[in-house]
DNA sequence: TGGAATACATTCAGTTTCGTATGTATAATT
DNA sequence: AATTATACATACGAAACTGAATGTATTCCA
């Protein structure tokens, strides 16, 4: 029953397709992996084959969505544009862009968030969820301080302290969003208009502070 | 072996007060009641006579922080400061306050954010975390318009914009310090001065804007 | 083209956990 | 004081899950 490698990965992919189905379903302690050989068709042995237990398939779920996320990152690092608070702008819409959009990531996400103990084996994982936040920070502040130095944040507000408020709000939208998702599947028009206000409200220029 | 009432109540409660440890060590899923009731030196019949199974044991001890909570959302409700931007920066400050002090509490939160995967009869139990905050935006709301009202919110903001903000916000530090503690048990001293910016920013007479 | 490595499927032993059923000493009730 | 309801402890049956061990049909490689 030896099969070629590009089936090989094949049968790799439909493993991890299904344990993020499973994983989103039962929850990643009551997946058993005799679940998730069965919603990939396959047995157990096929699983035990490509990983060597549940935590490194989590793993490789997780692992899946950074060729999502690194073009956004990407985005977010390049220096591109005039104005940097529309680089956050833009990076944020992006953000909930892809997770409508994309079904995968949000899923991921969602598993990340609700359906999966952060213990023994799996407490590491926490630290892969720690590291992007951190990453993010501290790309805010330069992009902050940045902004502060081109003169298109408001004068008396400090970079850094814009970069925690940033962190937390971003934390903040996607994680309520994601409850109001999984509670009712509305399309929660006003998280868009939220981004731009919490960006607005850093401009030097307010709509109505013509100086 | 019967108790007086007073005793049993008394197992009731270290029978949740080992869950929570318990619940926080090895997540909720992986926490057996047979380990429970080894905790809480009594054996799994005294468990499944306080209680059904463990989803409510999970739910007696997610009811038990409604005492510390309670006062909070008190505090937030009566319109009793001349300023309402103050009356919410008391509630962040307070919340952080409890959430420092009361490692109950905090494990509770720990608990329902990092060890519990919320499906079948967890799903449920999601509905009680957004509902307070839900509860917590319809107050921001009001508090917001009413310091429109009153001429302390910066004029060019819209009230119910600024309670999504702030809903968001608060969601958002709350998550980021519980990884942050959770990570390494830094005080984060900041998270103070980020509220008080976060507010400040919407303040009608910005520290520097004397008009 | 034949042997070795591969990509699984199948089987097995062992542990863990749950819910319930039953036993029992004692507090509460009458 | 006898009875009943209580507050557990103990014992039991059944199911689920894991990891490893073994079997096997191919594919790859020399």
């Amino acid at each position: 029953m030896r099969k070629t490698k590009a089936e090989t990965e094949q049968t790799r992919v439909e493993i991890i397709d299904a344990a993020r189905r499973a994983f989103h379903k039962f929850g990643v302690s009551r997946t058993s992996l005799e679940k998730v050989a069965q919603m990939a068709g396959v047995t157990r042995g096929a699983i035990y084959w490509h990983f060597d237990n549940k935590a490194m398939l989590f793993n490789a779920l997780r692992d899946q969505i950074q060729t999502t996320l690194n073009p956004l990152d990407a985005g977010l690092t390049s220096d591109d544009t005039p104005d940097p608070l529309d680089t956050i702008e833009k990076f944020l819409l992006g953000f909930i862009d892809a997770m409508e959009n994309n079904p995968l990531l949000r899923q991921t996400f969602e598993i990340m968030m609700w359906r999966c103990e952060y213990v023994n084996e799996f407490a590491s994982v926490l630290y892969e969820i720690v590291r992007p936040r951190h990453d993010f920070l501290s790309e805010l502040k330069i992009i902050y301080a940045r902004a502060a130095d081109r003169g298109f944040l408001r004068p008396t507000l400090d970079p850094e302290a814009m970069a925690y408020d940033t962190l937390s709000f971003t934390t903040g939208i996607i994680h309520n969003w994601l409850i109001a998702l999984g509670s009712a599947h509305e399309h929660c028009p006003q998280i868009r208009a939220s981004i731009h206000s919490h960006v607005a409200l850093r401009r030097r220029d307010a709509i109505s502070e013509t100086d």
